[in-house]
DNA sequence: CATTAAACATGATGATCATCATGTTTAATG
DNA sequence: CATTAAACATGATGATCATCATGTTTAATG
């Protein structure tokens, strides 16, 4: 290490952080390894420093995402209330609004499919959340939870995506509404 | 017209349906103007004979793709029962697998979202296909059909969505499988 | 039949991008 | 204190791509 490590660590982070925010934002395309350097605050030669390629620096800053994620799940299953908020966060148009810091399901599921280094992480962050969700959120009918969350989630997931492609906010409002009505009332 | 009249008409055509398969295959980003012309027989020379740009492609190949889709459906709106059974196929592995063929909701939702062009195109598709559920879908609680539509269309776009992005065929069958059994049993 | 111009093929052009090359800085090593 | 090599900045490089330029073909026009 011929910087200061613990600044280099910190650049490190930041570029995951970076990263995990603008792919979410413009899909893994449609942000460049330049641009990212530059939301770091660095130029785009060191990247190569930090990560072996483009590809890896998508699966890790999925990860990163992930862990974010599942945290803010993690903190939500403490009670029926504060699941039932989670959910209505989720089909907001606040996040509908922030997809940079939003869900990585949500902004990440199509370009995932194209995107094999990713696809791993991207498994594995589903996996979990469904999981978390199954366990945690106060079921009416407890008849299959596990099958209750994957409908609700693929709901939430679909309903935020279909939310943010569409060209008419009322109508962008009215499908948040519609997924929030039935899963948290 | 210098070439036959009608020949230059199915090379429309050919470009409109190659690009409407493709995008969905590959996204928006994915695909390039020579392999559209490619896969239609001729270089990339007169593409621009036939569209202004790729942007305008892009936003009339979704329109092309909607038609398609559009009549399927209208197709399946004849009875209760078929009307389940274009449940059961759009969340089925098949349609999964076929992102060339299949919905451009579950296949375009996350690049319309950064395309502007697309985004009306992607708006009338949305809201055609959530009328024509409303109106002829069986549901049983006659409670508010609309909103009814847009819960189970977000849950059926997010499962192939989610299907599609994941590494673990058994984890994405099941996914299927969840929202097949949530609407059609 | 001569002319015209749309649809074609081939081949630029200029932009963008991931990645590499080179030189520089400096904490760590001995 | 001299050496080393990781992390940096700047500046290639080669590929890909959307779009344009040029020449060619030929149905339609008069």
């Amino acid at each position: 290490m011929r910087y200061p490590a613990a600044e280099t660590a910190e650049k490190h982070q930041r570029i995951l952080r970076e990263a995990a925010r603008l792919f979410r934002e413009q899909g893994f395309d449609g942000v460049s390894v330049g641009q990212i350097m530059q939301a770091t605050g660095l130029t785009h030669g060191p990247f190569y420093n930090h990560f072996t390629s483009k590809e890896a620096l998508m699966a890790e800053s999925t990860l990163h995402g992930s862990e974010h994620s599942r945290a803010a799940l993690d903190a939500a299953t403490l009670s029926p209330e504060s699941m039932r908020q989670y959910v209505r966060d989720y089909v907001s148009a606040a996040h509908r609004d922030a997809p940079g810091n939003g869900c990585l399901l949500a902004a990440l599921a199509g370009d995932a499919r194209k995107q094999p280094a990713v696809r791993p992480a991207f498994t594995f962050h589903l996996k979990s959340i469904i999981g978390k969700l199954a366990t945690h959120f106060p079921w009416q009918k407890k008849r299959n939870p596990r099958q209750d969350a994957i409908v609700m989630l693929s709901a939430m997931v679909g309903a935020v995506a279909l939310a943010r492609a569409v060209d008419d906010e009322a109508f962008s409002d009215e499908i948040l509404t519609a997924v929030n009505a039935a899963f948290t009332t």
